[in-house]
DNA sequence: ATTTTATGTCAGCCTTGTTGACTTTCCAAG
DNA sequence: CTTGGAAAGTCAACAAGGCTGACATAAAAT
């Protein structure tokens, strides 16, 4: 079967590639998840929203004035479903929306004070599991489950996440 | 802010733990878990099953014989919920429900034949990807993404995971 | 002037989650 | 033996958040 090659040494580096170890990454991927959406939820839920209206403001944080377009192609979803979400973000006052100046068809997206406001609450409960994970695993850790996270997704997706990765730092 | 204390060298060592570090983990867990259900996602589709069918089957298939109970504190969800996606699994004849024999209030699962071919379809097509991202990125980044994963989960999620683990090996 | 693009909106459908109420079965304690 | 409670199943109703299809509007592009 297959001599990956990738790997230093020989024989037990495989170990890695079994079924058996496979799947425990696969079931690792479902309970740990369940672990990352959690604090948001508990949040979300006191606010009456759902995990649809944290992920539209997460990115709207992330790139401010971003398009609906745009915004519709980073989360994988129709301009129906995302616009119900967004028309209540708008309607409650976290979201706001501008009308393009160069192109006036184009609606830019910002989170308004109150808006930042949820997203921070939300995302400071999020880094926060995501720190104690951290640094529970340790540096080499981190990096490996950032690889193998990149490693995962969909081409389209590295690309936006390697897009957003790049303008943060 | 917080000196960690935990790694081993000073101040670079607790780059990962930046907000913007962890900011990037958290985007990379949202497109990766896109990644890790889209192929199931597609043969679902094909079958008319939706992903709460894959994850039924799935458990079923790592603990033939579990009862209804169980498999509920392991998906997290609801008995009303669960019953109507098993009960669909059941009459479509890839689930058989055995009444216990020593308690018989129980209802053991098991695959059938069918479910059995199903679900070996499905795992093979996640399987797949896992194998792909597990052989690009290595054995040391497979070892920390599985470690930074398992941190990240609920402590309740982590016993059942361990549990899980430990009976496959 | 026409076509294309970006957005919004209405209506309807599906899956999968929820609660609440109720029944049946059956083990176990009194 | 009766009764309490646990395990399981079922019915009803509802909500979030996906989806498709159809249609409207404004503005850009051709």
């Amino acid at each position: 079967m297959a001599e990956g090659g990738a790997g230093p040494g020989g024989g037990e580096s495989l170990l890695f590639l079994t079924d058996d170890q496979l799947r425990k990454g696969i079931e690792a991927m479902f309970f740990a998840y369940r672990g990352f959406t959690a604090d948001p939820d508990r949040i979300l839920e006191r606010h009456e929203y759902g995990r649809a209206h944290h992920r539209a403001m997460h990115f709207i944080h992330r790139s401010p004035g971003t398009t609906v377009n745009n915004l519709l192609s980073i989360l994988g979803v129709t301009k129906q479903s995302l616009n119900r979400v967004l028309r209540t973000l708008i309607d409650d006052g976290l979201v706001e929306s501008r009308v393009g100046r160069k192109d006036k068809r184009e609606r830019h997206l910002f989170l308004t004070e109150k808006g930042t406001a949820l997203e921070r609450e939300l995302s400071e409960a999020q880094r926060g599991r995501m720190r104690s994970a951290y640094r529970a695993a340790g540096p080499q850790a981190v990096a490996g489950f950032r690889q193998v996270l990149e490693a995962m997704m969909e081409p389209e997706m590295r690309r936006q996440y390697q897009t957003l990765k790049d303008a943060g730092a």
